[in-house]
DNA sequence: TTAGGGTTAG
């Protein structure tokens, strides 16, 4: 990229595409910084430059920034909102729970006439499924004329996501059915669907074809439903195993879901053993501590939790206070 | 020169 900055800085008739050609190449460079300082510099920004800034954002996991980018093209411009920026605007709005802005797109694109392509019915049915909506993602699915695995994906997901496990598989079947060629990710909302429901036999099936009849080698995230699935489910042992047998080095998150399924069943010489395990892998992290705590808490066996609590005083871990309404009372703000 | 989908605790 320095050889970019360089022929750019030198090239003398530079015109508005060449600094959004050059911003682009930063965003996919992960160099948002750089790119943003281009983007202030220049005399004259096109709709173009300002959807590739907001999608760098946006991809780059910068939602925060690229929602003010939005509400600065939207408040303080007369620019024309291209389909890019509005696909991007509606994924910053779905992390941010930003739910008002979601839906002025919404009114913008059906009062512009906008046509529902595949990629912005995705974002729609995507915003509506983390707002909660589950009903206008379905409404907004059945009204694309056309329809892909991103979007059959983006929809089994978002129906796990609101607890409707049944119609997530009803709809993978569907998928199926219409020719579709699942891939990795459609797996990863499908078993997290047979997790939220608890659906032991079938998350066991779709966990073994998706290996051996669509030749789909399974990724830590699907091996994160799955342990979650069978340790909720009481079975610790078979849990560990896999989780032993695994070609990733396992994270806290799954050594974090075996511990819970100890607590809530007892299994308590697992719990010990997997909770020094993940107080290895995290000492940073407090949930591991209480998720340990707790275990030993069920036992009765208290000089364990007050060993823990030591651990994490010596090791400077602090608890965080959750964001809920006693927590908000308690700071004194009702 | 610009776009969409991914599970997880007390």
């Amino acid at each position: 990229m320095d050889l970019a900055d360089k022929v750019f800085a030198k090239y003398s008739n530079r015109n508005t595409m060449c600094w959004t050609s050059l911003i682009s190449g930063y965003c996919s460079h992960a160099l948002l910084d750089r790119a943003r300082e281009l983007f202030d510099e220049m005399p004259e920004k096109s709709d173009v430059s300002w959807s590739v800034m907001v999608v760098g954002y946006v991809q780059n996991e910068r939602h925060g920034e690229a929602m003010e980018l939005f509400l600065k093209v939207k408040f303080f411009t007369s620019m024309n909102l291209n389909r890019s920026l509005l696909v991007s605007a509606l994924r910053a709005c779905s992390t941010l729970g930003a739910f008002e802005e979601g839906r002025w797109i919404h009114s913008y694109i059906d009062s512009n006439q906008f046509e529902y392509g595949v990629e912005l019915g995705t974002a729609f049915l995507d915003f509506y499924a983390k707002c909660g909506l589950i009903l206008l993602s379905k409404e907004v699915f059945d009204k694309m004329p056309n329809t892909d695995v991103m979007t059959w994906s983006a929809m089994i997901a978002s129906l796990a996501l609101n607890g409707y496990s049944h119609s997530a598989i009803q709809f993978f079947l569907n998928m199926l059915r219409s020719k579709l060629k699942p891939n990795s990710i459609t797996f990863v909302g499908l078993l997290a669907a047979c997790n939220h429901g608890g659906l032991v036999d079938e998350g066991m099936t779709y966990f073994k074809d998706m290996v051996t009849v669509y030749k789909i080698s399974p990724s830590i995230e699907h091996y994160g439903c799955m342990v979650d699935l069978l340790s909720q489910a009481g079975q610790t042992k078979k849990v560990e195993e896999m989780i032993l047998s695994m070609p990733f080095e396992p994270d806290g998150a799954i050594w974090g879901s075996l511990l819970h399924g100890c607590f809530v069943h007892g299994d308590i010489e697992l719990a010990e053993r997997v909770g020094r395990v993940v107080l290895e892998v995290e000492p940073d992290h407090c949930g591991r501590y209480v998720g340990l705590a707790n275990a030993y808490a069920v036992m009765g066996r208290w000089e364990g939790v007050a060993k823990v609590r030591r651990e994490m005083e010596e090791r400077g871990v602090a608890m965080i206070a959750g964001w809920n309404y006693t927590n908000i009372c308690r700071l004194g703000m009702p």
